[in-house]
DNA sequence: ACACATTTGATTGTGCACAACTTAATTGCC
DNA sequence: GGCAATTAAGTTGTGCACAATCAAATGTGT
């Protein structure tokens, strides 16, 4: 009886992921209040910072999110200075998303951000590496 | 140049696990759905069913919860006929939850839920288990 | 016994997620 | 060219998460 019930595996299975995510992102909070993002936004200054001016589209698509999450968080971002939405001058429907210079200025100190978490874990890097890997597999059977 | 970033990978794993939890949540809502739960609530049955009456200070640890999400949560599932909450007779400043008829009679059809997730999801099981495995490992340098 | 600290749960307020719907622009098809 | 179908964002409404605060009950030390 090694595992008594695979069904209560997969459930926790679940759990663990729901857990891990919400325990790790927690331990970007701190970091991330001092810069006033959230973590979503933080993952949107990211993908800004790695590819540039992008649409809402891209963004969704990037992050997994819908316009009904992005739109009013673009909106927060957009108010607090931190990036401009123009619509496109070649497809009226797009919003394009770049950041502001104040943005911008913000990416030094937000690419510490990961670095310092890490440090903090406690964790060796092989083992975040082949979490990461494994992740990544599982992600692949839930698209 | 096996890994140039080690810090950008610490974020993709951050990402990872959000996304990873989010998809996988997804799974369980079409299920959950025609039982009239969302996860959280879910979890609340699983953790009742499992250990019978529980506190709400009880179900925050089990489940990594705050009376400010607890809360409203069970009261909604209080509206729903599935648990009932009363104050506790020998610590007045305590609440026990404890299910309703109603939500006992749920437990085959809840018992079903990962069992059917499982089934759509085209994983091998020791795949899994090793990932619930480090998952486990992972979360227990997070407390 | 009594003042003070702690514990428990509820409440308030903000910001995601996500479903469902709306509006406006564009594409495709005839 | 005209019109139905599609696409891109935004809006509305519900339900978490989480921080901060509050009120009430209990515990503690003297």
């Amino acid at each position: 009886m090694a595992q008594r019930d695979p069904l209560a595996l997969e459930q926790q299975l679940c759990f663990a992921l729901y857990t891990a995510s919400r325990a790790l992102t927690a331990r970007y909070r701190p970091l991330l209040d001092d810069l006033g993002l959230t973590y979503p936004q933080y993952l949107v200054m990211l993908a800004l910072f790695d590819r540039g001016p992008l649409t809402v589209k891209d963004l969704g698509q990037a992050l997994h999110l819908d316009s009904g999450t992005l739109s009013p968080l673009l909106k927060r971002m957009d108010a607090a200075g931190l990036l401009r939405r123009t619509r496109s001058a070649a497809d009226e429907r797009s919003v394009v998303v770049e950041l502001t210079e104040t943005g911008e200025a913000l990416r030094p100190r937000v690419r510490e951000i990961p670095r310092t978490v890490f440090r903090e874990l406690d964790t060796p890097l092989p083992d975040l590496i082949d979490l990461h890997a494994r992740l990544t597999t599982f992600l692949g059977k839930l698209d």
